[in-house]
DNA sequence: GTCTATAAGGCGATAGAC
DNA sequence: GTCTATCGCCTTATAGAC
């Protein structure tokens, strides 16, 4: 019950966890609930006893990682000064480069690929990334007069556009790059 | 043969175009041969007589992109100063700002589901990447002392970054934001 | 070259024993 | 609560008439 990741975890955490991880990895349409059942030792039909369909355990994923982003943002929260909060946030994912640069960033990924839907898990694969611009936001606001909201977007545009171009160009450096940037260090606040 | 988008155009030309537009609004996975064969007027079982399979397919659809970037690229060319040449090449996302809302870039967006894959498809997915990231190099090469190919994936950075927070919610606002920033406006070349 | 019919396999989901 | 066996559908791909 207490053990996050390894075998000794409740069933329905280890099969939100190995989801997460395979649905990054291979993607959302090439990850089958065998492999998943397989990923968390869990026997295939006993997924749906808790699990009505596919597309609730992707919903667990996102709401997984909605708590992930909370947790993290939390944690940046107890730096002192906002533009070394933002400074922070940015080195997170520089210290991801070389997962990146396999598959992507797990929040950014997952959004493009639910966003083809109509269902509402479009929206919601949203959530993480709603959830970092409006801490980001918040913490320009501190620090300059200029429209926070735009100038959150700047910055996480960058950090995922370098993500995405580390993965297509499968290098690591890029996003080390981005996150050397003036931009993501914050001298334009 | 002439029509590149009617019903008059050949019948690979139609599988083709129509599989790009499909594949764009609706992702890889979830579009069928059956779709693609509807939307270009097709018996289903016509297809194979053009491609040998559905990834041969999308190998095709790839390679017109390539096609698409390379004339784009070329028309640009004609733009008599680089950094003119640079800001029309942001301008043509902003152009483009409704579709990407819906359905994102439609290069990234397909990079981005072919990398997770293993065979040779998920780099050449990164084909019109690379052109655009080449080309832009060689222009700011001309306007700057900097790395010219660290400076051109900044610039491209923004831009497919900005795409996809523009896609994930919905906001088509986003894109004329990424091309309104200095440093889409190369003013940092 | 064109098209219909169908084979072969994989998938999500369910039934029902324990 | 747990697990096995299997159903029914959808998809890619092929066989073969025209």
């Amino acid at each position: 019950m207490t053990d996050s990741q390894g075998a000794l975890a409740g069933k329905r955490e280890r099969l939100v966890d190995g989801a997460s991880k395979l649905l990054h990895h291979n993607g959302v349409a090439a990850t089958t609930l065998a492999d998943i059942a397989q990923a968390a030792d869990v026997p295939l039909g006993n997924v749906y006893y808790y699990f009505k369909s596919k597309d609730e355990l992707i919903r667990a994923v996102v709401a997984e990682h909605i708590e992930q982003v909370d947790t993290m943002l939390n944690t940046l929260d107890a730096i002192p000064a906002p533009a070394d909060r933002l400074k922070a946030l940015v080195r997170r994912w520089d210290h991801m480069r070389e997962v990146i640069a396999r598959y992507g960033c797990p929040f950014g990924t997952l959004a493009c690929e639910l966003d083809r839907r109509s269902d509402g898990l479009d929206l919601e694969a949203a959530g993480p990334i709603r959830l970092i611009l409006d801490w980001s936001a918040a913490q320009i606001q501190h620090l300059s007069s200029a429209d926070p909201h735009e100038l959150a977007i700047t910055l996480f545009a960058a950090v995922q556009g370098g993500a995405l171009l580390a993965n297509a160009l499968r290098d690591p450096d890029i996003m080390s790059g981005i996150a050397d940037l003036p931009t993501a260090q914050s001298a334009w606040f």
